[in-house]
DNA sequence: CCACTCAGGTGGTCGGACCACTACGCATCG
DNA sequence: CGATGCGTAGTGGTCCGACCACCTGAGTGG
């Protein structure tokens, strides 16, 4: 069946390295409630004995879960779980998209059409009188200005305010990493330079008209092509 | 000459931890193409010295691209940049699966059924006769046992077979984490105990239809159909 | 009663030591 | 001559102990 080796312990997987373990086992206590969003872990130094791992072990194992978005370490207090919300977990889908190039570039921005278009469509049918102005704040801004970063900026508010309200925070927190400033950045460059402030500029006035007439459909086509807009853009950039 | 300015050229702009400081700076000299995908790192010693700080600390800032899936250490070899393709950043998405707990669940379901019924759609029209092969085979084991284990097992490889077809990996990437086993086994254990199999296999097999005859809207509507029903049975729940 | 001080505890960093494993060249053997 | 085996150097993995930087809260003084 398995194996002959004595368990120290409760639970020893005895599989892989000493740190890894120490994750999952972190993992699986936040997993089974043993540990509540919010909660002060036992120290650094505590964990590692109850373990029976090193200090440097330990810490490189908090280390990664902080960088996931599942601990917080406050020098001088202590550690604690963060709130376990789509913002806090999902905030390294900003490194896939920061660390991607070439094709997945378009497949990102095919996923985020494919999401932003529904979620845009939600918006339309939900959105309130406040989360509208906030919405059109952007737009006018985004329209009054001719510097670059300026409009990127409210751009990027603009398409904000209205996954906001289509009231998926999971979805808004997966958008805003695919819609991060650096990736954006690097797409718009070339795009820009393309006599595409007009273009853009109607496609935005279209997804706003949709959002007035609180028409989900219009909503979506409109987000969907000014999406595709872009990712057909990129596409043809990928092929000289 | 250096401080004093928001952000340096070159050096360190001496923010936050050192080792937050060294995850950056790998991550930067990947994403700036001095290091290409596969290729080999400096020794963990030379790392430190080059960025000025201890071992202890580049352990750390290298653990956590580890798990982020950016590299891989392979003891007694030496540290590699993964190739960073979809499935190895995106493996962390799981992570959010697995916390994720009352409302986010069905933000998550909500996600996928958006996500996978496109996909579903796209492989409608592009699936060819072998990855179709590779469906049914899943789709037959599936409704010839009895073993709840199993037919999780095939059910997973039945959808994954069909998101493989559509031909975006990072889409089935995130779909991938977005059915990881851990989280389905949550929802089917207490969703399938109401005699949903039988609904199931309809619903799959009507998705099957779809993919046979090549039709894209069929295709999408029984997907959402099918993720629908699960994502509604999960709503009920949260409300007793 | 409030403001300040300061001591204890906490995470952050460092340096060194040793272990486990891999890779590669060299010597050996067929 | 080629294939095999072995040993060694180099790598990541783990551990230890020390010190620093920062936060917190109890105690002190006004």
């Amino acid at each position: 069946m398995d194996e002959s080796l004595p368990q120290g312990t409760t639970t020893a997987p005895q599989k892989g390295t000493v740190t890894q373990r120490a994750i999952d086992q972190i993992k699986a206590m936040i997993g089974e409630g043993r540990l509540e969003p919010g909660a002060r872990l036992p120290t650094e130094r505590d964990l590692a004995t109850q373990l029976g791992i090193s200090r440097s072990s330990m810490r490189e194992a908090i280390r990664a879960l902080t960088v996931l978005g599942v601990l917080e370490a406050r020098h001088g207090s202590g550690i604690y779980v963060t709130q376990l919300e789509a913002g806090d977990l999902l905030e390294t889908f900003g490194v896939v998209a920061d660390l991607s190039r070439g094709p997945r570039l378009v497949e990102l921005l095919e996923v985020r059409r494919i999401l932003e278009s529904t979620a845009t469509a939600l918006a339309a049918a939900r959105i309130s009188a406040d989360q509208l102005a906030e919405v059109e704040k952007h737009l006018t801004a985004m329209n009054a200005t001719d510097d670059p970063e300026e409009i990127l900026s409210h751009d990027l508010a603009f398409h904000r305010a209205i996954v906001a309200s289509a009231g998926n925070d999971t979805m808004a927190a997966i958008l805003e990493g695919l819609s991060s400033r650096t990736f954006r950045a690097r797409v718009w460059r070339g795009y820009q330079e393309e006599g595409a402030f007009e273009r853009t500029r109607r496609e935005h006035a279209a997804i706003h008209r949709a959002l007035v007439a609180h028409d989900p459909e219009a909503a979506r086509a409109a987000a969907a092509s000014h999406v595709g807009e872009v990712e057909q853009w990129l596409r043809t950039q990928l092929q000289p």
